[in-house]
DNA sequence: CGGATAGTTGACAGGAGTCAAGGTATGTGG
DNA sequence: CCACATACCTTGACTCCTGTCAACTATCCG
């Protein structure tokens, strides 16, 4: 297996990953038109067809990546535990920051389509930031989101009913992945069930269930027309605002904290 | 309510500090003694008793800390979500570190019992980083553990049959707490529910399921004695290594990824 | 066309949520 | 110091969601 996988190239057209880097990078949109210009020259840009392993857990390349254009899955695999997907990433996305706390790559980072990314060598980032440590703003909005993104997927994608949280991440694909509502491009039943941490088959019967209310329609295999409604509903089912009536969402709630302070104090090491 | 939660009082004594910022806090690691030395005079030192609130999400008070000596959980809220808790942090973590890169505080900050930090203002930090450009690694250490735990979070506590995760938490509370063994402080069963994304009724039953298999035992409310075997037991049940019979832990399995690259590529944008 | 991989579906069992009834502990007021 | 009120924890009964096992179908690729 010899894995062509991932193969990068040496920029040629400057004026392309200028442009890339001003928007979609707010890594560098606190530095000057020059020092970018003299980054991009040391930035390779490069294409990962579906599947194409970026990195893989481990692995120290002194490197870190932005998706100009596509969608990468965070694979995590701890000892005695099943992998997990922690994270999917698009757009403007940065990869492999751990490596700048002298981490390996903690994740093993997979295209889930074809994906065009920037390669920046971790010199790259350490001579920008001697030369203008205004890198640190980017650097920190860069890692917040990463931090930002995890946690959604604890309170979002890991918690409560399937058939929700299955609605929450074909949200989240098409926000991440620009796809038109009409044509989205949704993970394997394999990475679904990854990604909300349950078996294949409630991925599939879940699926089958927002099929069958016509929230979801196939157009395709991995191609899914999504109705309006799935897309609106930020939460309220329209009904049940007092006393919910809902079938099964309980669960525990973590409200009543401020209160707490002044009372209460009964035992304490 | 009034809620005098925190107080924070200017260091007294700055070689406790001294000490507290070379061991615990790899955030100034690569700062000279002088910078830090300087540092100390302007964080203060605060006491948090259990339940206060260090920090409320949305808020913007210029200033992140460090936990010299406790327990911290992080809530999170999502507009139509239940709340989660989803990070403990204790002795060396930093919390806030968002507001670095100008956002609010994400979380809120909730002492889960007598808890020691310092107020680090975002100034100082600045300051500290022009002066020495090294802080960029301490700082990058920093982040680089928030993420790493909340994907211990996703892949460990938020996958899988409660039981095991349950003992995952007690691992991770001994683990950050350095509650010596036999004598752990556990969160609240509220609280155990907000961690894993469970129901209180779930949290103890299983609980006194642990209990009744001697893995656990109370010696006092909040306080538990627990086994050798539950604190070693990485994952190995001794038994099983092939064709695995557990009960019930299938779930989904992102291996097979590496091989992937060469072949297969049916469909793709 | 045929083998392999992944998706689909049914039957079944057990885990986990829901509802509700005590029990226990902490804190207040007499 | 004791009685009461308020939380929270505990437990049981019940439902149904979800994992497991297995058979079958659809897709893709050689």
């Amino acid at each position: 297996m010899p894995s062509p996988c991932v193969q990068f190239v040496r920029h040629r057209d400057d004026s392309d990953c200028r442009q890339c880097a001003m928007r979609s990078s707010a890594l560098f949109g606190d530095l000057r038109p020059l020092d970018i210009e003299w980054a991009t020259r040391h930035i390779d840009n490069g294409r990962a067809v579906r599947d194409s392993v970026i990195y893989a857990a481990g692995e120290t390349d002194d490197a870190l990546y932005t998706i100009r254009v596509g969608v990468v899955k965070l694979i995590m695999q701890f000892p005695g535990h099943e992998s997990r997907i922690v994270r999917l990433l698009g757009r403007g996305a940065t990869l492999g920051l751990e490596r700048l706390a002298g981490k390996p790559y903690t994740h093993t980072a997979v295209a889930l389509r074809t994906t065009n990314l920037c390669r920046i060598p971790l010199s790259v980032i350490h001579e920008l930031h001697t030369v203008n440590p205004r890198l640190l703003h980017g650097l920190m909005v860069k890692w917040e989101e990463q931090v930002l993104w995890a946690d959604r997927w604890i309170a979002i994608l890991s918690t409560g009913m399937i058939e929700r949280r299955l609605c929450d991440l074909v949200r989240l694909v098409v926000d991440i992945s620009g796809d038109p509502p009409d044509a989205v491009q949704l993970p394997s039943n394999g990475d679904i069930a990854a990604i909300l941490g349950i078996t294949p088959e409630s991925a599939s019967r879940n699926m089958a269930k927002l099929k069958r209310q016509g929230l979801l329609t196939r157009v395709a295999p991995w191609l899914y027309r999504c109705s309006p409604v799935l897309l609106a509903e930020t939460d309220a089912p329209d009904d049940a605002p007092p006393a919910a009536s809902a079938t099964q969402s309980k669960l525990s709630d973590v409200r009543r904290q401020r209160k707490a302070s002044t009372a209460s104090r009964r035992r304490d090491d």
